[in-house]
DNA sequence: GTTTAATTACTAACATATTAACAAACACCC
DNA sequence: GGGTGTTTGTTAATATGTTAGTAATTAAAC
């Protein structure tokens, strides 16, 4: 096998670590029945009362086809309320229901306190260190950097040049249904 | 509306600044036609040769269910090969293919490139510190942190304690299809 | 040695991520 | 003033995330 990659998974470790931090939040939020993604929506319209599906998209960090559905959902289980803007009917502007907004009430202090109790946990230091680092890495969002040059190949992970799959026999698929029941495919044609 | 949330919103801005780190490196993956995920997969198998399941789970922050999806599409289109342990029938082994370990001869470099070229961007003492934060970040993965009480509430979002939902007519559902087209979810019965 | 519990990988059902494509409304332009 | 392009939100198709539950196998208890 090839030398090992000599730098670590930088997007791997930040999976890791916002996975460590959110295990501390995410039972707050299903205790109240809410998805990490609904309660996003929810913090960034209680601080701005009414926005824009792309300005949601934007605070959100959720792409536009995503809240097109997150909304919907949040709408039918009455966490939200859309309405057109007049001046320009493509546009349109969401908003906190009262519901949502007494229970934004009820949750951002549990919130509040969970980081208390993380701050207070690792320490107020390490906390300013670690959204210090974290701002730093998104400057580098704008910086510009080089990108390596592709080398041109048409397809490469179907292609597949030769060996064929040889799906059934080759140990596994000979137990439950579930390992032979994907669709063919058609590799070797 | 309540104050606002004193604390920055951390699960968000680790999103951010994974995403932007992936950015530079998404355009490597999807030119050969892999997903994050499969080079995850791919990664990890290119340095231990062989792994159980439950291994790549936790090597690549990857939930079991969907593991199981990514393994069979990529023995699908060829990647990966599966074969049970014999002396444990429930246990698979999972291992590339010889056309999966190419693959990983010829992207690794172009990876490792551009590691290079974010380093050379924001500097090595830069990325070092990154790299440092996010080991301290994970070391409080076992820290033990207090958890905030959470006040008995049967079930809040689905409640809508009165008010009711008012689908039609609120100004938005009036347009295409898609808006009014969820299930109705009978809240006010 | 059979019953029970624990493991392991998986399926099911739903919500979200991702890319491409689309439709309606607006802006321009000639 | 009707083409033409742009913006905005959406649908479509597929892959993954998330929680709950299941089947097959093994280990433990009795």
């Amino acid at each position: 096998m090839p030398r090992k990659i000599v730098f670590r998974n930088l997007p791997l470790l930040l999976l890791r670590a916002r996975e460590s931090v959110l295990a501390h939040f995410r039972p707050i939020l299903t205790h109240y029945g809410l998805t990490e993604q609904q309660w996003r929506v929810m913090r960034a319209l209680s601080e701005q009362e009414e926005l824009e599906p792309w300005q949601i998209c934007e605070a959100c960090q959720i792409l536009s086809p995503s809240l097109a559905g997150v909304l919907a959902r949040m709408e039918d289980v009455g966490l939200v309320e859309r309405r057109r803007v007049p001046e320009d009917q493509r546009r349109v502007l969401v908003r906190l229901t009262e519901h949502s907004q007494s229970l934004v009430l009820q949750i951002a202090p549990l919130i509040e306190a969970q980081y208390h109790l993380i701050e207070q946990a690792i320490g107020k230091d390490m906390l300013d260190n670690i959204y210090a680092t974290l701002d730093r890495l998104l400057v580098f969002e704008s910086t510009p950097v080089e990108h390596v040059v592709l080398p041109r190949v048409s397809d490469v992970a179907g292609g597949l040049s030769g060996e064929g799959r040889s799906r059934v026999g080759n140990g596994v698929p000979t137990r439950r249904a579930g390992v032979s029941k994907r669709k063919p495919k058609a590799v070797g044609a």
